[in-house]
DNA sequence: AATTTTAGTGTACAAGTGTGCGCTATATCA
DNA sequence: TGATATAGCGCACACTTGTACACTAAAATT
C-alpha cells in the first residue's frame, strides 16, 4: 500500500479546490478571495494551504482548467446528441451552453471574469478555453462549407463570442428574460451563418 | 466671493476622480484599489475622502459614468466625421473604437471589467453606457433598411458585441497583430450585416 | 465683528491578510 | 525495527485596510 499518503494529498487538494468553487458567486469573484478565507472552507490551516499550492494563482489556474474541462465535456455531449439526429445545431449548442451557464453559473463566472481579469496568465487560460472552441468549430465549418481558412475562423470566433457574451447576459436576469435572450442570440448566429455564406458564394452550394 | 470654498472642494474632487484613473492598469482594477490607496495617490488623507464620497463605490460609479461619457464624446466626433461625407461608416466606426481603446485603455478596461465584475450596480451602469450605443444604432438601422425594430435591434446589439469584444482582445496584442485584429472584425461586422439584411429582405431593396 | 460651517488633518483601533518557523504524528522506506 | 520524509498545525509577525473621533484653520454667514 504505497497509496495511503498520496491519496490523502490528493484528496485534500480537491477538497481546497470545492472549496474555491464554492467561494465564487455573484457577489465574491476569484481575484478578492484571500487564502485563509479558502483555507477556512475546506477546513485546514492557512498554512497547510502551500502544501498543495505554492499560491493563490496555482490554484486559480487549476479552477480555470477545471471549469474548461467541465464545459469541454458538456458540449462533446451535445455534439454527439446533435450527430445522433436531434434538432438544429445551432438551436442545439446555445441550449447546451445556456444549460451550462444554469448549472455552474459560478464555473462560467470564472471564466468570464478572468478573461478580462489582472494576471495575465489567467487571460491566457481563459483565452485558451475559447480558442479551443474556435478552433474546432472552424473546421466543422470549413469542412462543411468549403470555404476559406480564414473565413471559416472568423464566422467561428464571431459565434463562440455572441453566445458566450449572451452567457454573461444570462447570468443577471430571471428565466422569463431567458427566453428573450435565447431567441436574440439564435437570431444573430442566423445573421452570422447567413451573412458568411452570402459573402463567400463564389461558386458554391446554397 | 461666495464660490472659493465650493470651487476647492470642486478641484479636490477632480484630483480624487483622477487619482483613481491614474491607478487603473492591466494589472490593477477598481475593484482591488483601496480608498487608502486613491488618497494617497491624490494626496490627500484617507479621512479626508469621506468629504467628497459616501464610499469606494460612489466613486467607482463616477469613474464608470466618466468613461462612458469619453467614450460617447468619441464616437459623436465620428459620426460627423462620416456625415461629412468620408469612407464607409463600419470602418470609420471601428477605426474610432479602436483608438479609444488605445489612448483611453485604462478607461475601456474599466467598463470591461466592471461590465462582469461582483457589484450589481457597476454591471448597470456599464450596461446602461452600452445600451446608449445600441439603441442609437438600432435606430440608424431601422431608418436606413426599413427592417422590424426586433431585428435592428438584434442586429445592433450583434455588432456592438463584436466591436466590445474586439477591443478586449486589442488590450493584449502588440499594434502588429491588431491590423489582423482589424481585419477580422470588420469583417465579422460583414456578416452580420449581410446576414440581416438577407434574412430580412420579404420585400427590400438591396 | 462675532458666529457658524466645513474641508482637511492626525491619531487610534479592530479586523483581516500572507507567510516564516518549529512542532507533531504517522506513512514510507531502508 | 529504526530512520526519514511529509501533511497538517499553531503561533507569531509585520502589514494593510476602513472608519470613528476630536481637532484646526479659514471661508461663509449673520
Amino acid at each position: 500500500m504505497s497509496r495511503t499518503r498520496a491519496e490523502q494529498k490528493e484528496l485534500t487538494r480537491r477538497t481546497i479546490v470545492e472549496a474555491g468553487f464554492r467561494l465564487l458567486s455573484a457577489e465574491q469573484s476569484f481575484a478578492n478571495l484571500s487564502l485563509r478565507e479558502v483555507s477556512r472552507e475546506a477546513g485546514i490551516a492557512p498554512t497547510s494551504f502551500y502544501r498543495h499550492f505554492k499560491d493563490m494563482d496555482e490554484l486559480g489556474l487549476t479552477l480555470v482548467d477545471e471549469a474548461g474541462l467541465t464545459l469541454r465535456q458538456l458540449m462533446r455531449q451535445a455534439r454527439k446528441r446533435i450527430a445522433k439526429g436531434g434538432g438544429s445545431v445551432v438551436r442545439m449548442s446555445v441550449d447546451t451552453f445556456m444549460e451550462f451557464i444554469e448549472t455552474n453559473a459560478n464555473e462560467f463566472r470564472l471564466l468570464l471574469r478572468e478573461r478580462s481579469g489582472t494576471s495575465k496568465a489567467f487571460r491566457l487560460a481563459v483565452q485558451r478555453e475559447l480558442q479551443h472552441f474556435i478552433e474546432e468549430l472552424a473546421d466543422y465549418i470549413e469542412n462543411r462549407t468549403g470555404m476559406d481558412h480564414k473565413n471559416a475562423y472568423f464566422e467561428a470566433d464571431a459565434l463562440v463570442t455572441l453566445v458566450f457574451n449572451a452567457g454573461a447576459e444570462a447570468l443577471d436576469i430571471n428565466s422569463e428574460k431567458r427566453k428573450m435572450l435565447a431567441e436574440k442570440v439564435i437570431q444573430q448566429l442566423r445573421f452570422v451563418v447567413k451573412g458568411s455564406a452570402y459573402l463567400n458564394n463564389k461558386s458554391d452550394r446554397k
